[in-house]
DNA sequence: AAAGTTCAGGGCGAATTCAGGCGCTGCGTC
DNA sequence: GACGCAGCGCCTGAATTCGCCCTGAACTTT
């Protein structure tokens, strides 16, 4: 999962750029609402942290933009304890949630969670697909009541997959949400990471999770609980 | 575990910090109600204890906006004795026991523990998991029906990882809950500890309690009785 | 003296790259 | 329409790189 944070106070945005980043996340922020507003339309991401009072554009004004040019991914928006009512203003202009500063890690982690289940249609913790419970929290994978070990960059794969369960998804865009360095890598890491999801999810290919769309991408075929 | 002290009474305060801290947990204090209220959206914390009669913000006020703000730890209210009936409130409010002033070190330590097992789901004094009995109370840990000795440090990492059972935990979070200071240091002491925990607990490698998620952190992976 | 912390070296698992092979797909020929 | 061929995309197993974590021991603090 990507993430977009624009914050202008230097020690919180580095703060949240490092919890996000814990997390497995891939993290591209702005110091101000103009490159903000820049990053904002130009790189993918599913879930944007804007603070409110930023210098140049403002955060509303990024909110605008944003919803104007199509992006659907929803945005927290961050507001400091006095200007709680700007909160109301960020809600009706495009926003899905607030937090006010300051705030804990957990709280932060969790809201940005609940925000993405939401997007891709969920309201719980625990997705579950075929024989398949996936804990985004937890980080766990069952199959068939057995655990399933997964490395950390397995599970962004599988995860980013099953939140857009039906959806074919190029290699090209697992890159572009996995990682932060947007260079094209001329390199064959996702069928890599693919092959081992589909070898540990299901290793005797009964339920065939992920089907290849040549020239297209990748889909997750189960149908989610 | 890191607790939060809000008391308003400079020498029960102290008392109680010193209580705590002999116990083995990270104690944040505040001497006022608007000190405590930032303090308990500031930093993480276990378990709160809160005096209901303080100056600036109220305790009721304070255990409100903490439970508006998603922190889900328990707390335990402090009341005078003529304030009785103020408990209900404070129980209504989203706090979960109460303690009559004047009360007794090993009555708070009980209650406090109480609360810490219940918010991990356990009803009991004596935490089992596989061949091991955790007593939280007498900080005592049996394998196997054998003592095993643990320093004090040990113990709360020990103890943290097993409240959480089956959940990864991060160094980071390790050290946020085990240290008062929040300062991430650079340095590898949750790694020694880790190292002298499995060494302690199973000498010969025939339970592997603790398993490491490379780049997430570490997770007790026994079932609890 | 015991507990806690730091340090440096090395091991090992995860991430990435590489090279070879297979299978789809489109096109040309019969 | 059938067949064959060529090209590209994907699969796959193994080699390589990278850096996190482990570990033993020295150092510091209580």
């Amino acid at each position: 999962m990507r993430a977009l944070v624009i914050e202008d106070d230097p020690d919180l945005r580095q703060q949240v750029v490092q919890f996000l980043s814990a997390d497995g996340f891939a993290v591209d922020s702005a110091g101000d609402g103009t490159q903000g507003a820049y990053m904002a339309e130009e790189y993918p991401a599913d879930v944007a942290i804007v603070d409110l009072g930023l210098p140049g554009t403002s955060g509303l004004e990024i909110i605008r933009q944003l919803r104007k040019a199509g992006r659907k991914y929803p945005v927290l928006i961050l507001t400091a304890r006095d200007g709680w009512q700007s909160k109301v203003e960020g809600l009706e202009t495009g926003a899905d949630d607030y937090l006010v500063k300051p705030f804990q890690k957990e709280e932060l982690l969790a809201r940005v969670r609940a925000l993405l289940r939401r997007s891709g249609g969920w309201a719980q913790a625990q997705l579950a697909s075929g024989p398949y419970v996936v804990d985004t929290g937890a980080k766990t994978v069952v199959a068939d009541g057995k655990p399933v070990e997964l490395t950390s960059y397995e599970f962004r794969v599988l995860e980013y997959l099953l939140t857009h369960a039906g959806k074919v998804i190029s290699k090209s865009e697992l890159t572009e949400h996995l990682y932060t360095e947007d260079e094209e890598r001329d390199s064959n890491v996702i069928e890599v990471f693919i092959r081992r999801l589909r070898s540990k999810l299901d290793p005797e290919s009964h339920y065939n999770p992920i089907t290849t769309i040549r020239g297209a991408g990748y889909r997750w075929d189960l149908p989610r609980a």
